[in-house]
RNA sequence: GGACCCGUAGCAUAAUUGGAUAGUGCAUCUGACUACGGAUCAGAAGGUUAGGGGUUCGAGUCCCUUCGGGUUCACCA
């Protein structure tokens, strides 16, 4: 690899000229700016210590000796600190004979290795997803795939919050207020279906507080004594306890619930390798506690509920048990990363969960680190930012939510009309209009959620923010079914066999190209190492760029030049190659035609 | 109040993790071979990177501070 070529030999040019032997993470190597000849920058101010000269004189020293002693480097160029290097047209070639017919070019093989274990989704069974839990599905599933291209072994779990006292207002709402009506009686997706009883509870259960309140109760109280949260409460014991009716309405509602949401992951590309139930798992961390407070890592107050506390990391104290013996969230973390710690042996426990519950993340760490466990250092919080519209955050209260399905819907149907107003449908059987439509529509859906830094809290207009031009993935998509024209025509002017070893003299412009494809598996190495999509969406972005400025410029077909004419045909193929490897990582199909 | 995060052009966002003159898209304005596919390309205009101080060869990036915004500090999950 050129870095490391170059890196290497800096090392040599160092020790040769100046006697002393440095380390690699002094040389800083960069892309040479457009506007100066060079491919590629040596930053060159670490080095002036040991030179004891100017950064003119220094550059200079070490790109003579670069240029005299490395066959690639064809000369060089010095502005101020930066020594800029001209590498030769060979280098190009080679890199280009030796790769761009490779399929899987960029990944890397999957090792047999301890996996990096990574959490997302996790709904909860009461609501429909809806714009946030795109965000989050979107993250967990592409992160998940640019690990594997980096050569991880990974695992996708889903942990489903299916119990406990929202559940329970659902089921209790449609017992009152269902006359047996069904998903299937009614046409109503099943986790819509759910999530309409959850609603209606909370309205009911309003009412029942403000007529408590006209009769003169406080508002605390009445949100207490109100009967319907009496009688979900007695419902959610009833559950624990196993009450076989209540466990049966349970499943036959969560039933359909899973099936609405195996819609939606199915039409957004989402899987997992294994699904974890929150009522299988929310008794485990009790013991976990009770370890702890043997070991006196935890302590008891009066009222007999169990505390850890956290004031040597200048934190509160953390409850972890109720006096009554149950358990909260935290425990229940604790118990999840135990027993997940125990079946995987993971190198990374990642979690995929909105950047809110940081200080969560942050104490169950501490938490598990004073309980003695080793292994609370592998966990990682993948923390991102959440979706704002233009008015604010989406509020269930305000009618304010962006229902996952319906924005699928809504940008299938623009997809739709705004291709058949470019024209571009004729010749396309209706299943083949369909699945265009289906693969444009969410490739600007996942585009433009994935090339957001995931950190960063991100703006959605729904009105605007879906655009077909510019920065997205539909114009990505085109530019990848442009060059497949290409290919196909190529055949047609006798250009078909490109699969050779190519030796023609380079335009600056296919040198530009060459060098952004030779960076791709260093930047999903990146993208790995930081756990952000935006990275690839990124550099996809920057070459299809280069590519279409590339394509303005130069005929490729029509080039007299057979050689040189083959040679772009190929640079074409690879580089849409790249494109569709590239958008693989982000779960992004693209189009032979659109 | 304590802790953490954020602030880049009208809007949305980049910046190789401390490197050169802060890139790009939308919107606005101007242009492009009678198209190898115009969902494209070329160009113009738009910035004191919230304000101030510091660290150094060099700061959007690190430190301090002020202002503005957010999240969190629950016997909710």
């Amino acid at each position: 690899m050129l870095e490391q070529l170059i890196t290497s030999n800096t090392i040599k040019a160092i020790q040769k000229l100046y006697g002393v032997e440095i380390k690699e993470n002094l040389i800083s190597l960069q892309n040479t700016r457009p506007d100066i000849e060079g491919d590629i920058t040596l930053v060159v101010f670490p080095f002036l210590r040991m030179s004891k000269k100017g950064p003119e004189q220094t550059a200079e020293e070490i790109g003579s000796f670069l240029s005299e002693n490395v066959e690639e480097i064809e000369s060089y160029s010095v502005i101020k600190g930066f020594l800029n290097l001209v590498v030769s047209n060979n280098y190009w070639l080679n890199f280009f004979n030796e790769n761009a017919v490779i399929p899987t070019y960029g990944y890397r093989e999957t090792k047999d290795e301890d996996p990096f274990v990574i959490e997302y989704s996790s709904p909860n069974t009461n609501k429909p997803l809806h714009l946030g839990h795109i965000r989050n599905n979107l993250l967990g599933w592409s992160i998940a795939q640019i690990l594997k291209a980096n050569g991880r072994n990974v695992k996708k779990v889903n942990l489903v919050n299916d119990r406990g006292i929202h559940i329970c207002k659902s089921m209790l709402a449609w017992l009152k207020y269902g006359n047996g009506a069904t998903p299937e009686s009614t046409g109503i997706k099943g986790d819509k279906f759910v999530g309409d009883y959850y609603v209606r509870f909370d309205q009911e259960y309003k009412k029942e507080i403000a007529t408590l309140v006209e009769g003169g109760m406080e508002k605390e109280d009445a949100e207490k004594n109100a009967p319907l949260i009496k009688e979900a409460r007695e419902m959610l014991k009833k559950w624990e306890i196993n009450d076989p009716e209540v466990r049966s309405l349970w499943e036959k509602m969560n039933a359909w619930v899973y099936e609405g949401f195996d819609v939606t992951y199915n039409r957004m590309g989402i899987d997992f390798d294994k699904i974890y139930y929150e009522s299988d798992t929310y008794l485990l961390g009790k013991a976990l506690v009770e370890d702890g407070l043997k070991n006196g890592v935890l302590f008891k107050k009066d009222d007999n509920s169990i505390w850890c506390d956290l004031e040597d990391r200048n934190l509160d104290q953390k409850l972890l048990l109720r006096g009554d013996g149950t358990s909260v969230y935290m425990t229940q973390d604790l118990g999840t990363a135990e027993q997940r710690y125990d079946e995987f042996h993971p190198q990374k426990l990642m979690y995929v969960v909105g950047n809110e519950q940081n200080y969560h993340f942050d104490v169950l760490k501490i938490i598990l680190d004073k309980l003695g466990k080793d292994w609370a250092e592998k966990i990682h919080h993948i923390s991102y930012g959440m979706v704002e519209l233009p008015h604010g955050k989406m509020k269930s209260r305000e009618g304010t939510v962006v229902d996952a399905d319906d924005l699928m819907s809504e940008m299938f149907n623009t997809a739709k009309t705004t291709t058949e107003e470019l024209g571009k449908i004729d010749g396309l059987s209706e299943d083949e209009a369909n699945g265009l439509f289906r693969k444009i529509s969410l490739g600007a859906l996942k585009y433009f959620m994935l090339k957001v830094d995931p950190k960063k809290t991100m703006l959605f207009n729904p009105a605007e923010s879906i655009d077909f031009n510019g920065n997205t993935g539909p114009f990505v998509q085109y530019t990848y079914a442009r060059i497949q024209s290409i290919i196909r025509k190529s055949a047609d002017v006798g250009l078909n066999n490109y699969s050779i070893q190519h030796n023609v003299p380079l335009e600056r412009k296919e040198k530009e190209l060459l060098k952004t494809l030779s960076q791709f598996s260093e930047v999903i190495n990146q993208a790995a190492t930081t756990f952000s999509p935006a990275v690839i969406a990124n550099y996809i972005y920057s070459l299809v760029k280069e590519y279409n400025s590339f394509y303005h410029d130069f005929s490729v077909l029509k080039e007299e030049n057979k050689d040189k004419a083959l040679f772009r045909v190929a640079l074409s193929a690879f580089t849409s190659l790249v494109i569709k490897n590239g958008m693989a990582l982000l779960g992004i199909e693209v189009p032979n035609k659109m």
